[in-house]
DNA sequence: CTTGCTCCTCTAGTCACTGGAGGATGTAGC
DNA sequence: GCTACATCCTCCAGTGACTAGAGGAGCAAG
């Protein structure tokens, strides 16, 4: 039962995800192919919606790609998905957490910086000797 | 007076920066290029690891290239740099509380996930469900 | 029938790296 | 001096998650 559905740019309108984003999930695999209409227009129903509205709060939360992946299709399973999805949510946890963690300790040294700066005369501003310092290992430059 | 200096994968290891990504900050100009030996080596003096480990902790920092760029030509200039650098590290700052508010309002999200699943039966898990549900428009979905 | 919008595909660019191929150089042991 | 072997060199391609643009087709209104 598929009603017709609208084009891709309602759609996107009603997901808040952009045109060539959805059409890049396509291209991926993430969300699967739509019917088209006579002209070649993709047009997704009120399911299509769900799905991309459901990939769109994922992303939000941080969940990458291939994690999404897998909560879609434990989506389609009845059974011992919880435990799956459970997982899934952990990990994502943690590491926000760590970057918690992170961006914490960053804040005070940023905030430290600043204060100098600021009551500190021109000879005396320590920004970038702060930096340069080399400092208290926060961790590695990948993602922060 | 350079000291004859230390080769790349050294240099790595003293500053906590790939080779391959001290190669890559040299291509695009962020650091000047080092001196080379007879046999085409890099040989990086103590000013240089400084440099590279201003530029490691930036990025710590969450600085992306372009700041850090305007951070390095302001540590060649004298007088005025303090306003500018000051600047830059509140921006920067503004930033990072922004994150840190927007991955915490996530982690609680995350946590009631998690906490809802793990005391629930299976087929109370809701995970899934509370991201297909479209949720409470936490921003955009760019840079988390 | 023309204007102007939305849509199509395809390619290339973004950022900050990361990895590999294929070859040159440096060092340690024999 | 010779042989391993590690380290270095350059260049090119790939990553993730999009984003932007070219060039063309479809569609709805006036």
């Amino acid at each position: 039962m598929r009603e017709p559905g609208l084009p891709i740019g309602a759609a996107a309108q009603a997901t808040g995800i952009k045109v060539p984003t959805i059409r890049y999930y396509e291209d991926i695999g993430l969300i699967a192919a739509v019917p088209r209409s006579v002209g070649n227009r993709r047009l997704y129903d009120a399911d299509d919606l769900k799905r991309l509205t459901f990939v769109r709060h994922a992303r939000e939360l941080g969940f990458d790609v291939e994690a999404i992946r897998t909560l879609l299709s434990l989506q389609d399973e009845p059974a011992q998905s919880c435990a799956a999805a459970d997982a899934v949510a952990k990990a994502r946890l943690a590491e926000v957490d760590a970057r918690i963690a992170r961006l914490t300790a960053l804040n005070a040294e940023l905030e430290e910086m600043v204060a100098q700066c600021a009551r500190g005369r021109i000879d005396t501003c320590r920004v970038i000797e702060t930096l340069a310092d080399g400092g208290h290992d926060h961790g590695r430059l990948a993602d922060l």
